[in-house]
RNA sequence: GGGGUCGUAGUCUAGAAUGGUAGGAUGCUGCGUUCGGGACGCAGAGAUCGCGUGUUCAAAUCACGCCGAUCCCA
């Protein structure tokens, strides 16, 4: 018996090393050859698929189409507007060679694509028919990180889907910020079980390039705070030097409105953080790749034969109603092995199927996220959808529970600087000076992670100067 | 941005001060016995000791450089 195939650190112990341990273990992801890559396993990738899938019905809904864009992008189109390309220079993977041949005007492997997406969509164009133009395209954005790399939450190339859309006017186009978001923030809900803040950046933290950023976060068992997903609101800061421009009805030619908005694989590192244990992962059920896995208990081929044809039977009636099940066959373990490798892995829901079951008409059933079994008669296989639904929802509770026991409303600095330490959420009024905000960070390590929709306050003066504030952002330290 | 720690079979690691045959556990392969919470026996394969250079008769061990991982602080 050997603990080491198991995840060895405890998650509240050694948070970090508890994470990367599932990751490993849980042949989610790998580290690659490269200093900052990773490489994406079928474990972690069909989590990624799953998000993919359900994000892609959602934009459908609202309009939105698939598209493709290539990684490569000239340093004069990526120089075009002088904000955007000066804060995201100091992390741009440069190409200068083609061969044996230096290239010109050397290319950059994106870093995001704004600056490509709006020269073709400056071509694409030139009437009020032709807004709005809203395309998503799922690829990978390349950005160094020199230190400090984690598997989903910090690499130098990261999955993700970036949108980019464009309006007739200012309004039409800020709306399209807030659905975006509210798509991310009840995907992240609904799918991944993580209760996130939604609201706007500070001028310091948003996009560079952008008028504003909206953005959800979330914050992690171990205090840090992880942004989720961003939205930005362009509005013409792309569209004059890219000149996207439509003739509206009238004939009179106009620069048009842009949003752009992401999120990425962190999701996933989210998920590992908020909802794995001791054990291991454990998946939210509408993202498992396995949602039920049948462990056959047996003796002797005559019981096997029986046991494997009634697991196959109720294998089958579940996927009758979209459940993915997967019956584990493999002879070289033993149950025990099956039932540790299962829950590192986090699949939802185990079923212990044995000729002691097989006596009673039932099988055993045990959740992941609670350790709770029970026995569950044959004729009872119906009520399973809603177990996994009652799941979903608990998980949901749950992380709920704890990110508000982790999130605290504060007002004295000397008091914040203390409790700062012990990590959290903390809502604190700001006089909404960038000062401010910058000595805060520069003395606590915390900074502004959200200002919260209708956070509006005027009975509060600022934590840090005393000044007249008007509204509560949340510090935290982050990721 | 500043500082620290660490790289030895797939994984975890012993060996290093005092240079001289790389040892264990687990995993893996085969056969057999097992099977209601990480089973056991026997046999076997698996390591140019992260990479490079230097010192030396001799380097996992000493020196320097690089690459990678990881933690803490701003």
């Amino acid at each position: 018996m050997s603990k080491e195939v198991g995840i060895t650190a405890l998650k509240d112990k050694d948070f970090s090393e508890w994470y990367t341990q599932v990751v490993l273990k849980a042949k989610l992801a790998d580290y690659a050859p490269v200093k900052g890559l990773m490489v994406l396993r079928p474990e972690g990738y069909s989590i990624w698929e799953s998000l993919k899938a359900t994000f892609d019905k959602k934009f459908a809904n609202a309009g939105i189409r698939n598209g493709f864009l290539p990684v490569l992008i000239p340093e004069s189109l990526l120089g075009k507007e002088k904000k955007h390309f000066e804060g995201f220079n100091p992390e741009v993977f440069w190409v200068t060679h083609s061969g044996t041949n230096k290239i010109g005007d050397r290319l950059a492997l994106r870093p995001t694509s704004e600056t490509l997406a709006y020269t073709m969509y400056s071509k694409w164009i030139q009437s009020w028919r032709d807004l709005p133009l809203k395309i998503n395209f799922w690829n990978t954005a390349l950005r160094a990180e020199i230190k400090a790399t984690k598997p989903f939450l910090r690499t130098s190339e990261f999955l993700w889907q970036e949108g980019h859309t464009v309006h007739a006017t200012s309004n039409e186009a800020q709306d399209e910020v807030l659905k975006i978001l509210e798509i991310y923030k009840n995907t992240v809900e609904e799918e991944l079980a993580i209760p996130v803040n939604i609201g706007r950046k500070s001028e310091k933290e948003k996009f560079v390039g952008a008028i504003y950023t909206d953005t959800i976060e979330s914050v992690m068992p171990d205090g840090k705070a992880l942004q989720m997903g961003t939205s930005h609101f362009l509005g013409q800061n792309f569209s004059k030097p890219f000149e996207v421009k439509f003739a509206d009805k009238d004939n009179v030619e106009h620069y048009t409105w842009q949003t752009s908005w992401g999120v990425s694989w962190r999701l996933i590192g989210a998920m590992i953080m908020v909802h794995g244990d001791d054990q291991g992962l454990v998946l939210p059920p509408k993202v498992a790749p396995i949602q039920i896995v049948i462990v056959p208990i047996y003796k002797n081929d005559t019981e096997k034969k029986e046991i494997i044809s009634k697991s196959e039977e109720i294998k089958h009636i579940l996927e009758q109603k979209d459940i993915r099940v997967h019956i584990d066959v493999r002879e070289e373990f033993s149950m025990g092995y099956k039932f540790n490798d299962w829950e590192m892995k986090g699949v939802p829901i185990r079923m212990e199927l044995g000729p002691r079951d097989m006596k009673n008409n039932s099988i055993m059933l045990a959740k992941r996220y609670n350790a709770e079994k029970s026995n569950l008669n044959f004729e009872e296989i119906d009520i399973i959808p809603a177990i996994l639904n009652d799941i979903q929802k608990m998980m949901l509770e749950n992380a709920k529970t704890r990110a508000d026991s982790m999130s605290r409303h504060i007002s004295d600095y000397e008091e914040f600087k203390k409790e700062i330490e012990n990590g959290g959420f903390f809502f604190a009024p700001w006089c909404e000076s960038m000062d401010c905000e910058e000595n805060i960070k520069k003395e606590t390590g915390a900074d502004i992670r959200v200002i919260p929709f209708n956070s509006e306050d005027e009975s509060k003066k600022c934590m840090y100067c005393q000044k007249q504030s008007k509204i509560i952002p949340i510090f935290a330290r982050g990721y």
